[in-house]
DNA sequence: TCGGAGACTTTGTCAAGACATATGGACATA
DNA sequence: TATGTCCATATGTCTTGACAAAGTCTCCGA
């Protein structure tokens, strides 16, 4: 290193990090140069560049070798600091808090983390149909007026094992699937690709006993212990798009979440 | 209304909103300005005022009207939308989605849950010593050379009824509590008392059945369904500063997750 | 040796302005 | 009628500049 040991060292464990020859900047690109700032040092903490514990280099500095605004620097940052990888102090600096990933928790339906995993989801759809919709069923939905509801009632699986069984309300209309396209994609991934912005979601994880027909679909024995999850699922403009209560086997399944303390 | 009747209205259902007389900030108070904004806000959203599909005034006329500048404003509406309060749409505007508390899973204990609730959690205090560690909860709390833990060990009840047991790993010199005050207060208030300032948290749910222990401690009949969470949590130096693992009782708890799609 | 005042560092907050870009409606055209 | 183009609108991105406030460190004095 060219920097000289200076006397009043705060960090002898770690030299604040020089981005000046890591990250390299594409002005032409239309990806946003806050983003391509935020992600190059988010793949700098994560391949270990920047282990847990190194301080970033202060923003004055940093945006003055990027040849960017403080602003954008910040922005870059702050979306670190929101998904808890960096820790920022007043008259301190900024440092890497952790170094693994700290999924915030995103709107994701089972298949998709399964896919994520490398496992590959098999499904067993049992019911995929249009039906009268009941006072009871539109309230779960959200919507008075609401006449048609298409069923969902799928198995999903992975290496041949029932992993859970899934129900689910849509307003008729949204989504008009086929059994083929329910078995090759997961619901999320079809809504995403009929326009629909999946928004937000309230869920509701509990536990009970397997029933008995629990138990036949999923290949526990009766008295099984069952985790089970209710969720609503609202698009952009508030309206629900889905609602779904899904039993999983404990034996093999658990909810994962990474929490983060946002900005206050 | 006074409003009349534009010929171009792309607003029939809500009027944009003018926050000029009903947003009032203090530029004198500490408090930022853009978080003034973006309370009163989330106030006008949670009361009603500013109901789901209503649409804020674009974002130059807010600045002006409140005297502030565009970033300021911005700032405050991001942390709305950050929220899943609001969405903004690049060419329309600004929409409030929900007007529910789509509270975005904060850092809480069980304990401030409930006292959160209104309902007054009590404690049993079973555990609550130092003692050495082995190899197995040293690598829990991702300390290596760690030799001293304390150990809880705690039952909650609300309504003389219990509701979970709780067993918690912590480094020892962290805290240093009496029973006492473990009775009164929760584990995280008594941490950022102490001056830990909780940053994140990885938690496992699942599901298994109820022990003989687990009957007897939690009031259940052997075999019920228990809902079990693993958790460990850190702090904004990346240090471990607990590991628990609780049971829940499946007939009174569930938990309650709201997910937003934020920033991608 | 210990404790406090003050300087320094670094992030936090705020302003004003400029240009880019996605959206949706109006208008003109085939 | 259907389709394509243009324009107004509103948010997205980025810059420059300034001051405030919170930690940390040093140095001085008791």
């Amino acid at each position: 290193m060219s920097t000289p040991p200076s006397s009043s060292g705060v960090d002898v464990t770690h030299p604040a990090w020089d981005p000046g020859r890591e990250i390299v900047l594409d002005p032409g690109s239309p990806e946003p140069l806050y983003h391509q700032v935020s992600q190059q040092l988010h793949a700098a903490i994560e391949d270990g560049r920047l282990p847990a514990g190194a301080r970033l280099g202060n923003e004055v500095d940093l945006a003055a070798n990027l040849r960017l605004s403080r602003p954008t620097v910040r922005q870059a940052i702050q979306t670190l600091v929101n998904q808890g990888l960096l820790v920022r102090r007043r008259g301190v600096g900024t440092q890497v808090v952790r170094t693994k990933v700290a999924r915030p928790l995103r709107l994701s339906s089972l298949f998709d983390d399964l896919a994520g995993l490398g496992g590959k989801p098999e499904s067993v759809v049992l019911v995929n149909e249009v039906e009268d919709a009941d006072a009871k069923v539109a309230e779960l939905l959200e919507a008075p007026g609401l006449t048609r509801v298409r069923r969902l009632k799928r198995i999903r699986s992975t290496g041949g094992e029932p992993l859970a069984l899934m129900n689910n309300y849509l307003p008729d209309g949204i989504i008009d699937p086929t059994d083929d396209e329910l078995r090759e994609r997961g619901l999320y991934q079809l809504l995403r690709s009929a326009g629909v912005r999946l928004h937000a979601a309230e869920q509701n994880i509990g536990a009970r006993l397997a029933t008995e027909e629990d138990a036949e679909l999923l290949d526990e024995p009766p008295g099984a212990a069952l985790l089970t999850m209710q969720r609503t699922t609202y698009d952009d403009t508030g309206r629900v798009v889905e609602y779904g209560w899904h039993v999983y086997r404990a034996s093999r399944y658990a909810f994962n979440l990474s929490l983060t303390n946002g900005p206050q």
